[in-house]
DNA sequence: TTAGGGTTAG
């Protein structure tokens, strides 16, 4: 006989303890499955009670196939799914928890499906996109919930740092019609930029507009975020346009990271664009704010051009807009960069007076402008003034002054510093190491240089692409070329891709030896990697040769420059004059260096 | 509860 709740209405779990014993036990030795019993005990967490009324003679999995054919409450079935799982260690098949996810999104308990997929991602279950689809397709016809699902799946797969499977969740989502929405593709694209996986960025994009998934404000952003960050300035450009036909208008946030990417990113003429796009924001009645100002500020100063930088900074407080710690340190650090410590101090000092208090990254300018001109004394001295000041030095500072003192010989100092640090709970850095490498090999100490990268490594902290630059420059000056190729196959076995920097320093090594066919092998080498030489490369060669005598080969490399679009640079301009022009040689192309 | 600003080393 199976025992009929539904028509009870209310509470109707028996109070009485003597009547709600007998009812259990009936339950019990009938094997029939009491929905509403269970549904209440679920409700009222009995767990103990529900194990033994239900769960002795019948599995977990037969009872939660019951709850569903009995329709029972999603929340209920969610909440006996969780402890099952917890408590019993159950791992219910992928089917049934389609079947579930199914059920919540179709009583719209999306939270719930949020933080259940949430732990689902974290607990890395061996689930492949491919068999969570199928299942989600079999476990029900609901093709709308399916699309909900993984909406939140992709978004569960993107706020835990496994965008791959994010992307490929996506990419499947479109093989099974199933559509997304700006709730996870926004979180996948942000993720996919903070890898730096651009052409995922950008093949997201694309197939939203072609699968007619509609963006919003914060779907377009990201994706000018990205393409400005990889230097596609003019493509993050088309990306306004495309917003704005789509009736999403870009918004201060928008054009401020535009405007940054071209800071950045720019080449040639750059900060004049990055001024063209201010205009064209205030021409489209968008009011540039504290960061607008800040990024143009910053830009100038980066470019050298403190000038300019201050000319902006006058015209943000004629709009009425207040320098804030930033701005002050973007033009303390363009002045210091420019060697004008003094004034860098008074403008310290100027921000004092409005009540500004400068941080750690304010004495990081001021120590790397000391620094810079060689004047350590004062640069320890405002090191010092930090603590003073109830700040701490960071790694930053630190890693600036050790280099300075690795730079001026005064390799105790540095050691000292390190020391300090250690101390102080500041941890050294891959940087910091490189800053005692490049100074011992500065000195052609390249044992010391050597035990440093050891212990570097026994830190656990991985030797990087600078660290192997520095290696092979090191061992270039002292004339050993062998040793530096050997560093370079070093570079390939730790899985680290050599940058043209690296290759330059290899073949100036080569040059300065006098042994051009082994320069040249190594850029034929540079080329096989799939980097073409640059301007860097031709005056590395150029030089080499020239100092050689064989300027006809010397000019041979410059028409090759020329040809491949390359224009030759301040560099070029140098050593063409000094070798060539001053010996009386004229190259063919004379006229770019009049 | 999703997008934007500043610092080092070759």
């Amino acid at each position: 006989m199976r025992l009929k709740f539904k028509a009870l209405p209310g509470n109707f779990f028996p109070r009485n303890k003597q009547s709600r014993s007998r009812l259990l036990c009936t339950a019990s030795i009938s094997h029939t499955f009491n929905a509403p019993l269970v549904s209440e005990l679920i409700a009222k967490q009995h767990w103990s009670e529900l194990k033994r009324t239900h769960l002795t003679d019948s599995n977990p999995t037969k009872l939660l196939q019951q709850l569903f054919e009995s329709e029972v409450d999603p929340d209920l079935i969610f909440r006996y799914f969780n402890w099952s799982h917890k408590e019993l260690n159950i791992s219910h098949t992928l089917e049934l928890t389609c079947r579930l996810l199914h059920s919540l999104a179709t009583a719209k308990k999306y939270s719930k499906i949020r933080a259940f997929l949430d732990g689902f991602v974290k607990r890395n279950v061996e689930h492949s996109n491919f068999t969570i689809f199928h299942s989600l397709s079999i476990s029900s016809d609901r093709f709308c919930t399916s699309s909900i699902i993984v909406d939140m799946l992709v978004l569960a797969y993107a706020k835990n740092l496994k965008s791959h499977l994010a992307f490929e969740a996506f990419k499947r989502a479109g093989d099974y019609g199933f559509k997304l929405s700006a709730l996870s593709l926004n979180p996948l694209l942000c993720a996919l930029v903070k890898e730096n996986k651009i052409g995922q960025v950008e093949f997201v994009y694309k197939e939203m507009i072609r699968r007619k998934i509609t963006g919003d404000l914060y779907t377009f952003s990201i994706v000018v975020n990205g393409l400005c960050k990889a230097g596609k300035l003019n493509k993050a450009g088309d990306i306004i346009q495309d917003m704005k036909a789509f009736g999403v208008l870009p918004n201060v946030v928008t054009y401020n990271i535009l405007i940054d990417g071209y800071c950045k990113m720019g080449k040639l003429g750059k900060m004049y664009k990055a001024e063209a796009i201010l205009r064209e924001m205030v021409a489209n009645k968008i009011c540039p704010n504290e960061i607008t100002y800040n990024i143009l500020i910053n830009g100038f100063c980066k470019d050298e051009n403190v000038a300019a930088g201050m000319k902006v900074f006058e015209e943000m407080q004629r709009q009425g807009l207040k320098p804030n710690v930033v701005t002050y340190n973007s033009l303390i650090d363009g002045l210091c960069t420019e060697g004008k410590h003094e004034e860098a101090c008074d403008l310290k000092d100027e921000m004092l007076g409005c009540g500004l208090k400068p941080n750690v990254v304010t004495f990081n300018a001021l120590v790397k402008g000391f620094c810079k001109k060689k004047m350590i004394r004062e640069a320890r001295e405002v090191f010092d003034d930090i603590g003073v000041q109830g700040l701490a030095p960071n790694i930053i500072t630190y890693n600036t002054l050790i280099d300075a003192y690795c730079k001026n010989g005064m390799m105790d100092e540095a050691f000292l510093s390190r020391s300090l640090m250690w101390e102080k709970g500041v941890l050294p850095d891959a940087s910091t190491y490189n800053c005692l490498i490049a100074g011992f090999g500065r000195h052609g100490d390249m044992e010391k240089a050597r035990d440093i990268l050891d212990e570097m490594q026994n830190k656990g902290l991985k030797a990087d692409l600078i660290t192997y630059n520095i290696l092979i420059d090191a061992f270039c000056k002292k004339g050993e070329t062998r040793k530096a190729t050997r560093i370079l196959k070093d570079v390939f076995d730790k899985g680290l891709s050599p940058s043209h920097l690296t290759y330059n320093t290899l073949m100036d090594g080569y040059c300065k030896q006098g042994n051009l066919k082994a320069a040249l092998n190594v850029r034929a080498q540079m080329e096989k990697d799939g980097k073409r030489a640059n301007v860097a490369t031709y005056n590395v060669l150029i030089k080499g040769f020239c100092e050689k005598g064989k300027l006809e080969d010397a000019n041979g490399l410059l028409n090759e420059m020329l040809e491949k679009g390359l224009n030759p640079n301040q560099i070029t301009y140098e050593i063409v004059k000094e070798e060539m022009m001053d010996k009386g040689f004229v190259p063919d192309i004379e006229g770019h260096f009049v």
